[in-house]
RNA sequence: GGGGCUUUAGCCAAGUGGUAAGGCGUGGGUCUGCAACACCCUGAUCACCGGUUCAAAUCCGGUAGGCCCCUCCA
């Protein structure tokens, strides 16, 4: 398995820490409001790469979180919690809040079919963890108190951009409009740990800590969640592009010092979906979900589809026109399986081939859409039998989830369609075609497709 | 200002040195009473300029466009 890492910014030979086992951590949503198809995206990158582990041997582990407190929406003293601003919006308790979008989150998360993950675990639940690891901070050095907040130094680091290649000198603070420096910092790039109430005194969820009451900041949630969770050695912790700096680099920086060892080998990064005007964004403007999707008549997994079809670390732009696209492709796909007649054959060799091709494609950096090329060679090849064909599919959507076989949906009343089929053929054969087409008409209406071939009649049942 | 990614046919997209996978769509055809389904046929010198090489979409340099990050973000 390669895999590319974002550490050594190269594709690499996947070794995890122990062998046969993968220990996966994927940063979750921060639920204060709807996850956008955006969002969604990167989610569907996690779950080809847990499910290609899967099918290629591994026994993975996998945790997420879910960001129910200490989000702010700035760095600056005027920034506010996520979770705060949502509670004044929607009038609601900043737990009512979470568990709303939690659960709207995992039902679009279904649609598209990712695996949930061993553990799920909402940043309020494991208060006590980062306050432990906090202290140890504090007690070894890497954390100091000012203004009533905990922070992390980053200058007590000999390598604390790692991951990033940038420069401390060449950042720009406040590059972006509306971040202003918070000068109870000691160096430009450290970062808050624990929030007091001396900061905001109207924040709704509040712990005591032995620095104060207050709440934990956003960073230091998902190196309490993972360690407490998958232990000190960590194979593959991953997120969006922009989760690179300062979110990962800050987990590095207080993990490591922390545990006082190397915690991740593996950064897993998925590129953004962007719209026609670029980046999507939960804090501006409308929020296109896979639910909302759905209401407009798209099969989620035709957005899978369109995900799978080009590369996670690879900028995709939505446009409706490419999920038309998706759309049709996906229902040729199925269509097309769905006629394979499965007659038998011994034919190990052949599908031993197909099952090694597609392998390799998803061994190769997760190419998903070189996988679904060796699906189509498969409909192809005319040397494989019928039944061959479905186990090596059958195998395939185990990864690509994208329900290419079709469960034959039986209908109550099939005495009365084929009795139907019979009276077409006898109007067609009088050439009463007025009639046929009437038959066929109110079937349609009935959800039942009529399908002529040279051998006969048949139908299907749609939606 | 600094860091990174990206540019392949109408569209999505693979391909990292040997001469352009696959899919959608389009057009044509087979089938059909018609339609749907299915099947067959149908398309690019790889943003531009220069260099290295027997050979470049692939390597190097430059130009142009797009996108992301530099304390909201997946």
């Amino acid at each position: 398995m390669k895999l590319y890492n974002t550490l050594t910014r190269k594709v690499e030979d996947f070794v995890p820490n122990e062998e046969g086992k993968v220990k996966i951590y994927t940063c979750g949503p921060t639920v204060y409001h709807y996850a956008h198809i955006g969002n969604i995206r990167n989610y569907i990158g996690h779950d080809i790469l847990d499910k290609t582990l899967r099918y290629l041997g591994y026994e993975v582990t996998r945790a997420m979180n879910i960001t129910d407190v200490g989000h702010l929406t700035s760095d600056s003293d005027s920034g506010e919690d996520k979770m705060e601003v949502a509670r004044k919006r929607e009038n609601k308790s900043a737990m009512e809040i979470a568990k709303f979008y939690t659960d709207e989150f995992f039902k679009d998360f279904a649609l598209v079919h990712c695996r949930m993950p061993e553990i799920v675990s909402p940043a309020t639940e494991n208060i006590d963890e980062y306050i432990s690891i906090i202290e140890v901070l504090l007690d070894k050095g890497y954390a100091y108190s000012s203004g009533g907040n905990i922070y992390f130094d980053t200058s007590k680091l000999n390598d604390y951009y790692v991951l990033t290649n940038h420069q401390e000198d060449s950042l720009v603070v406040g590059a972006r409009e509306g971040v202003e420096e918070d000068c109870n910092k000691r160096n430009q790039a450290d970062f808050v740990l624990w929030f007091t109430t001396s900061k905001f005194s109207n924040h709704e969820l509040l712990w005591d800590s032995p620095f104060g009451r207050g709440y934990p900041g956003w960073h230091i949630e998902c190196t309490g969640i993972s360690i407490k969770y998958l232990g000190e050695y960590l194979d593959i912790h991953g997120g969006g592009v922009d989760n690179i700096f300062p979110h990962h680099t800050n987990e590095i920086a207080q993990s490591e010092a922390y545990l006082g060892h190397k915690w991740c080998n593996y950064w897993f990064h998925n590129e953004h979906l962007l719209d026609e005007t670029g980046k999507m964004s939960k804090s501006t403007g409308a929020i296109l979900t896979v639910s909302l999707l759905k209401e407009k008549g798209y099969d989620p997994l035709a957005f899978r589809f369109m995900c799978l079809n080009s590369h996670y670390r690879k900028q995709l732009v939505f446009s409706y026109e490419a999920l038309d696209q998706a759309s049709a492709t996906l229902k040729k796909l199925r269509n097309r399986i769905s006629s394979i007649t499965e007659e038998e054959g011994e034919q190990e060799n052949l599908i031993e081939k197909y099952h090694k091709k597609f392998v390799q494609e998803l061994s190769d950096d997760l190419n998903t859409a070189n996988a679904l090329s060796v699906l189509y060679e498969v409909l192809k090849d005319d040397e494989l039998c019928g039944s061959s064909k479905i186990s090596l599919i059958r195998e395939f959507d185990q990864v690509l989830s994208l329900d290419l076989i079709q469960e034959k949906k039986v209908v109550s009343n099939e005495s009365f369609i084929l009795e139907q089929i019979e009276k077409r053929a006898n109007a067609k054969k009088n050439k009463d075609f007025a009639l046929a087409d009437a038959i066929r008409d109110d079937l349609l209406k009935q959800g039942i497709r009529l399908i002529d071939s040279r051998e006969g009649t048949t139908y299907e049942v749609i939606e």
